[in-house]
DNA sequence: GCAATAACTCAATAACTATTGAGGTGTTGA
DNA sequence: TCAACACCTCAATAGTTATTGAGTTATTGC
C-alpha cells in the first residue's frame, strides 16, 4: 500500500458518519447492505449518506453493486488488511513481543465472544 | 475504545506529516526519538512539527518525556491495538475465514522479513 | 550570568471538508 | 406509460484544519 492510499483511507475513517458506515459494513459481511438500510441504521439523510458512501468508495474501502432498484454496499476486507499492515510495518524490528498485543487484538476482533476485550 | 477516541485517532493519522511521524515512531520502538531527529527525518520546520506532535499526543497515539534538553517521543502501542480492534470488531460474525487475511497482515507486519507482503 | 541549543506557543491566513436543500437519474409494477 | 421508490448530483454556506513566521520557555556548559 502506498502512503497516498493510506492517507485517503484514514481521512475517510476520521468522520463519524463514515466510521459508522464502515463498521456496519464490516459487521455485515460479504452480503453487504442497501444504501437505504445503512441510512436508517445510522440516521443520515440521503444526500449526506450518498456523499459519504461515495467518499468511502473513492478511498477504496467499500464497493457497490446494483441489485434492481437497490444499491448494495460491501466492505473491501483486503483494503483494511493492507492499511493495518502499512501502519504497523516493521513495528518491532524483530522483537514481536512489543507488538504482540496488536496481533492478539486483531485475532480477538475475529472471535465474537471476546470482541470487547481490547 | 470509544467511537470518539477512534475518530480522533483516525483524524490524527489522516495527515501526511503525522502519518510519517507515527510510522517512524512505531518503527523506532520503545526507545523513541527526539523531536529534532523526527523533524530531520521527515523534513518539517519546528513549529509545524510541534503542532503535529501535540496533535498526535492529544489523540493518545504517542507520548513524550523530557531527557535533558531533548523531548523524546514514543508510540503508544496499546492505542494502535485498540484502534484496530475497534475498527474490525465483529468483522466476520463467527466466520474468521472472511477476515483471516487481516490477521495475517498484522502478523506479517511483525516479521521484518515479510513486511511488504500485504 | 550568558550564549547556544532544543523545542513550544500564538495569531493570521490559506486551504479543505461537511451539510443542506433542491433537483435529477434509473427501476419497478400496475 | 405513469406514479412511486431508491438513490445520486450539484451549488452554496458554514465549519474545521494546516502552515507560516515571530516570539517564548527550558536546559546545558562555559
Amino acid at each position: 500500500m502506498k502512503e497516498e492510499s493510506a492517507l485517503a483511507a484514514f481521512a475517510a475513517l476520521s468522520q463519524e458518519t463514515r466510521l459508522r458506515i464502515v463498521r456496519l459494513l464490516i459487521q455485515a459481511g460479504p452480503k453487504g447492505m442497501a444504501a437505504g438500510d445503512i441510512g436508517a441504521a445510522i440516521g443520515a439523510t440521503t444526500s449526506r449518506l450518498s456523499f459519504h458512501l461515495a467518499h468511502l468508495e473513492h478511498a477504496g474501502l467499500i464497493q457497490s453493486r446494483r441489485e434492481g432498484r437497490f444499491i448494495i454496499y460491501t466492505a473491501l476486507y483486503p483494503a483494511f488488511s493492507s492499511l493495518i499492515a502499512f501502519l504497523m510495518q516493521d513495528c518491532c524490528q524483530g522483537h514481536p513481543e512489543i507488538c504482540a498485543p496488536a496481533v492478539t487484538a486483531m485475532a480477538c476482533a475475529c472471535d465474537p465472544t471476546s470482541a470487547d476485550k481490547a
